[in-house]
RNA sequence: GCGCCACUAGCUCAGCUGGUAGAGCAUCCGACUCUUAAUCGGCAGGUCCACGGUUCGAUCCCGUGGUGGCGCACCA
């Protein structure tokens, strides 16, 4: 099908030939809809905000159309711009009748540039007079409804393009997913940190327990997966000499989409040699505190209807007294896996026929405690089992020097001291090995090379990851993690299908 | 994967018991030289998500499918 069949074909196809019109005149005058560059003096903001000194000067502004109101021979126009809105004022007699008739023909969603003088409408509005304008790019469709907007919240995800246009909270959400992540990068190069980047190809999918994507490499005649997770090469990086690194990037995970879940999500880890879990504790609440503080000017935050306080320290639960405290059952006496999973039965807990006593302490704390963990909490003492890269505490070799943060019943974040025991570590990647004979296709792959990598030597070494993702949710006040990633994870639509 | 809900003009939404659709804004034409959800007058704009079924007749009832939202499951 040809391009000019689509437009034709496009139910807009009345809207779109008055725009075609719009274009040929202003060709047909010798002006060319689609600049190549304007020299713009002033952001519109700057206007505003400097007025008392800009009154009566020449200005150039620049931006999108935004509002337009024509009384025949004065049109007055809102053009939107990075920093906001300004009112434009444009007379026929100042700009010429044969400019005005092409200036009157402009639509909201165009973009102008304007050279003009500062003053205030008789009405209060500062404004520009315009003496000269541009149109710089002209909008073949009509943008949504000045008044209500795009609410409809399939097409805000899918052409973002237009969310962002007409929805200035949208924007300011990514402005501050950008302030959070600038800041995090700040403490962390701050406290020597190192920032790399690890490959996103991997021939073993590891560092977590998740379903990978899987992706196929032409001339290598091979698979690959997308990375879950960024763990394992920058422990191999820890071998290799450096001693304190991180890297924000993309993980992939090939499972459900939710509130909480993109397939495609991003996540903050670091290493740090010669620390503990105890100490990236220390760090982990200092960065977040460190990042609430940058992006609100304060640590106590509102989310959902919930106030979160950042203040550090935050409080720290065993898992088992979290479990006790809130569904009455205390594992500390439930000593193996048959007993474990009775507890789970007479609380009504779903679990595998073989669960272990480690998985069932799992889903109680994700039943009864993760929920109640609204303020900021680490938890910690998690089962061997569930924890199958963290080292062994030595006082208690079932449990694993861990801890997971929550805030709002969601996790944060996710540390330990790493394991760097190789032996050990081969022992739970054939542990988890066996859970995926099993069918658990989540369990964790070997991974040969990076057992190789402990055998060199690792040192004692604590890492810590965040889920960027929710961290900019926390602070943005956004109900879902769609609202925090530009353009989620969806399905494509047959009008939007490529060829 | 399961359940509930939604899908009507470019956008935001009405639409009664089943009689093939309306409004506001935007567009288009006209009026208006300080308006700001500008105002006033007029015209036009529809695959009622798709396909079946029931019916004399379906936007409406039934079924299947699609897309999305929410919940559950899954996801440590």
């Amino acid at each position: 099908m040809s391009c000019m069949e689509v437009i034709f074909m496009d139910s807009q196809s009345e809207l779109w030939r008055v725009r075609l019109d719009k274009l040929d005149l202003f060709r047909s005058k010798g002006v060319e809809p689609y600049a190549d560059h304007y020299a713009r003096t002033h952001m519109a903001q700057d206007i505003i905000e400097n007025f008392g000194e800009l009154e009566g000067q020449g200005v150039k502004v620049a931006g999108r159309i935004m509002s337009k109101r024509d009384q025949g021979k004065v049109i007055f126009v809102h053009i939107q711009d990075f920093s906001g809105r300004i009112q434009i004022y444009i007379r026929r007699d100042d700009v010429g009748s044969e400019r005005f008739d092409l200036i009157s023909t402009l639509d909201v969603g165009d973009f102008v540039g304007v050279d003009g003088s500062v003053f205030r409408t008789k009405r209060g509005e500062i404004s520009v007079h315009a003496r000269q304008v541009d149109i710089l790019s002209k909008a073949m469709r009509p943008l949504p409804e000045k008044f209500h907007g795009l609410t409809n919240v399939e097409m805000r995800y899918r052409q973002r393009y237009v969310d962002l246009i007409v929805n200035p909270d949208v924007r300011s959400v990514f402005v501050t997913r950008s302030k959070i992540i600038r800041a995090m990068r700040e403490f962390l190069e701050n406290k020597g940190f190192l920032e790399v980047e690890t490959p996103t190809l991997h021939t073993v999918a590891g560092g977590a327990a998740a379903r990978p994507f899987i992706t196929h490499h032409n001339t290598l005649d091979m698979d690959l997966y997308l990375r879950i997770a960024l763990e394992l090469y920058l422990k191999r990086l820890i071998v290799g000499g450096f001693e304190k690194v991180y890297e924000i990037g993309r993980n992939f995970r090939n499972e459900g989409i939710s509130i909480k879940h993109n397939p495609e999500f991003t996540m903050m880890e670091l290493y740090q040699a010669y620390a503990n879990f105890r100490d990236i504790m220390e760090l982990t609440e200092n960065m977040i505190a460190y990042i609430v503080e940058k992006v609100h000017g304060t640590l106590d935050i509102s989310y959902q209807g919930e106030v979160l306080h950042f203040a550090t320290p935050w409080s720290r639960l065993q898992m088992l007294d979290g479990i006790l405290e809130y569904s009455g059952v205390d594992f500390r006496n439930i000593t193996d896996d048959e007993e474990a999973r009775s507890a789970a039965r007479a609380q009504g807990i779903h679990i595998g026929e073989d669960a272990t006593r480690g998985q069932i302490i799992n889903e109680f704390f994700e039943e009864f405690v993760e929920p109640k963990l609204i303020q900021p909490t680490f938890v910690i003492g998690h089962p061997v089992e569930i924890s199958p890269l963290a080292k062994r505490n030595a006082q208690n070799p079932a449990y694993t020097d861990r801890f997971e943060a929550f805030a709002y019943g969601r996790e944060l974040g996710n540390a330990f001291s790493e394991l760097n025991d190789p032996i050990d570590q081969r022992k739970r990647f054939e542990a988890q090995m066996a859970e995926r004979e099993k069918g658990d296709d989540e369990a964790h792959m070997m991974d040969e090379d990076f057992l190789r990598a402990l055998e060199y030597g690792l040192p004692p070494t604590g890492g810590l990851g965040i889920g960027i993702d929710r961290l900019v949710m926390l602070l943005t006040d956004s109900a879902s993690i769609r609202d925090v990633i530009l353009f989620p994870t969806m399905r494509p639509r047959d009008d939007q299908a490529s060829e």
